[in-house]
RNA sequence: GGGGGCGUAGUUCAGCUGGUUAGAACGCCGGCCUGUCACGCCGGAGGUCGCGGGUUCGAGUCCCGUCGCUCCCGCCA
């Protein structure tokens, strides 16, 4: 291999017997046993025990017994086979040892401040020391896994022809969608740029120049609050073709997508995979990212209920329930109406079916034959109720549905359900700012029908706007754009910007967009997340190598940081001296 | 901006209704150990109980405030 060393740790086969090899690595444990030292040497190929005999190396023993967790070694001897009732069978490397004749401490360590073999250390610790922590099993297989799947990725995007192309990370400002990073301009006093939180505007400018088929792993930023499954620096595979054909774009994200989980998981995806509206994912799960792997189907009872004599219902524009498979105790219930009041329920309607099927409800008495006979659940199974506006009702049920999925253990974790879901709403209607708003982004085209209902019923108008769901995270988003500047405009009017911020904040897209648009669209992906689902990673940060925290700290570096007065004055920014 | 949870040894945690000297495991230090692999055995060190205030004869425990972390809602076109 190198200087260093000739064989990797993991590496080590009873086919080595006999051979003088050099390893090098990190000192996993020490296991000394006052005259023998057993050492576990990891490197990154893997665990190798080195035995230390003071009477084979007298010169190595004193170094031997002085080693101390994640000191770095190198270690040269004799590869032997163990004695039948020394092999370990869980190591690869269980049927053999190094023998060692000559021991060298090449660097050593400090007690650790976390162990490294232990689960659940504070966040914060493990970012501050993350050199330590990306030692792990657990994050080196992450960020391993991370690399092949970018690797097969490009690969596919190459060979159908899409064309890796860089894009600025320094852009203008768009107060539309998150909030910005903003970079002060030292040149341009008073004048800002912005971190892209996509590359949207400048893949379609690379279309409309002519490169047909691009694509680029973006870094995008949104400053926005984080979560689990949230960053605010990310990266997205970022796509974007002329003459947009849906069947070719889910071909190539299914194709690129099934290798990447066949190479890195040895799992099958199974494309095509399965199509649904967002009216109907709405409607079935209360959700536009619906998790397959259980069912627990969201049931309409708005027609039954209709002239209910019990007034929530008939008074409510939707009546919809769920049947859990479990009679819940009151305490239960008083926890599900918690969780369904948090999604802004007003309460939560319930009839429990016990084990010999009787009915246990405070409402059933307001209920008629029909109704009762419509929402009768198995023996030992409760009927929970929605009532409210439909949107409200979907949800409070949905988030109940995932809810329940979770608690009563309903999900398949072993599954791997994919689905691509269409025909999203192209605008919805914002209460507190009293206008229309992009469900997918203002570029998005509608379908045609959707384009003939923007004069008269825009909450109404369907997009060309699609998503991939993978066991209910979104994994991916696109759409076909607009390519006619008057189109554009139109939307943009519906969005409430006024021709002046037309100008100013898009004018040179409406520009491109006159001077030889072809038609075009793409998709998006976060990689962040992807790797989550690969990986069954329930924390977007244990994704990337050094993330920040949900304060949007680094630990690690301390960044961000205050600057010097000096720094500032040169970029024309002043600090107030004190706090209002 | 709002809500929930947590904050006790280097780490992960326990500490019931307030009551003597705050415990365990792992880690660390010392000793013993030639076949361990989460090595074992014996001994030891290590704590402003996040911080500030209050109630009380007495506070890790109760109250108020504050800081930090985390999860969620808002937000994330």
């Amino acid at each position: 291999m190198t200087a260093w060393r000739d064989l990797g740790c993991g590496e080590v086969r009873p086919e080595h017997i006999g051979e003088h090899r050099t390893l090098a690595g990190w000192a996993a444990t020490r296991r000394d046993h006052g005259k023998l030292v057993f050492v576990d040497l990891r490197d990154s190929t893997g665990l190798c025990q080195l035995v230390v005999n003071p009477e084979r190396a007298p010169d190595a023993i004193t170094a031997a017994h002085s080693i101390r967790n994640e000191f770095v070694l190198q270690a040269a001897g004799e590869v032997v086979a163990r004695a039948p009732e020394a092999v370990n069978p869980n190591l690869p490397t269980g049927e053999v040892e190094l023998q060692v004749d000559r021991l060298e401490i090449l660097s050593r360590c400090p007690p650790l401040p976390f162990q490294l073999d232990e689960e659940g250390v504070d966040e914060t610790l493990r970012f501050r020391y993350r050199w330590l922590d990306l030692r792990r099993d657990r994050l080196q297989r992450n960020l391993r896994m991370r690399a092949q799947a970018v690797g097969i990725i490009r690969r596919h995007m190459e060979e159908a022809g899409f064309v890796d192309i860089e894009t600025p990370i320094m852009g203008k400002p768009t107060p539309e969608g998150a909030r910005d990073f903003l970079v002060p301009s030292r040149l341009q006093r008073g004048r800002f740029f912005a971190l892209p939180q996509s590359p949207q505007i400048y893949k379609q400018l690379l279309v409309i120049s002519g490169f047909e088929r691009y694509y680029q792993i973006a870094r995008c930023f949104r400053d926005e609050d984080l979560r689990a499954d949230r960053l605010q620096e990310l990266t997205q595979l970022d796509v974007e073709m002329a003459f947009p054909d849906r069947e070719f774009l889910f071909e190539l994200i299914e194709r690129t997508y099934s290798a990447v989980w066949r190479d890195c998981r040895g799992v099958d995806l199974e494309p095509p995979w399965p199509r649904m509206t967002w009216a109907e994912a709405d409607r079935r799960f209360g959700s536009d990212k619906p998790d397959l792997r259980f069912g627990l189907e969201i049931q309409d009872g708005t027609e039954i209920t209709r002239s209910s004599r019990f007034g929530v219902f008939a008074n409510a524009p939707a009546v919809r329930y769920l049947v859990a498979p479990q009679a819940f105790s009151r305490g239960e219930l008083a926890k599900l109406e918690e969780v369904a009041k948090e999604w802004g329920a007003k309460g939560l309607a319930y009839i429990v079916y016990d084990d010999e099927g009787q009915a246990r409800s405070p409402i059933a008495k307001f209920l008629s034959a029909a109704e009762l006979e419509a929402f009768k659940g198995d023996p030992g199974s409760t009927v929970l109720f929605a009532a409210d506006e439909p949107t409200m009702v979907s949800r409070v049920l949905g988030a109940l549905r995932l809810h329940l999925g979770r608690e009563l253990e309903l999900i398949d974790e072993d599954a791997w359900k994919f689905l691509w879901i269409t025909d999203f709403p192209l605008l919805e209607w914002d209460e507190e700012e009293g206008r229309w708003t992009a469900v997918h982004h203002p570029f998005t085209r509608p379908n045609p029908e959707g384009e003939a209902l923007l004069a008269t019923d825009p909450g109404g108008a369907l997009a060309e706007a699609y998503d991939l769901i993978g066991n209910g995270v979104e994994l991916a988003g696109g759409s076909f754009r607009i390519h006619e500047p008057e189109l554009q405009e139109q939307i943009f009017d519906l969005l409430a910007i006024t021709p002046e911020e037309q100008r100013f904040r898009f004018g040179f897209l409406l520009d491109a967009l006159g001077m030889g648009a072809p038609p075009h669209g793409g998709i998006a992906s976060g990689i962040d997340r992807l790797m989550m689902v690969l990986a069954d990673e329930p924390y977007i940060r244990d994704t990337v190598a050094f993330p920040k925290n949900q304060a949007g700290i680094d630990p690690m570096s301390g960044a961000p940081s205050p600057v010097g007065e000096d720094q500032l004055r040169e970029l024309g920014i002043m600090l107030r001296k004190e706090p209002p």
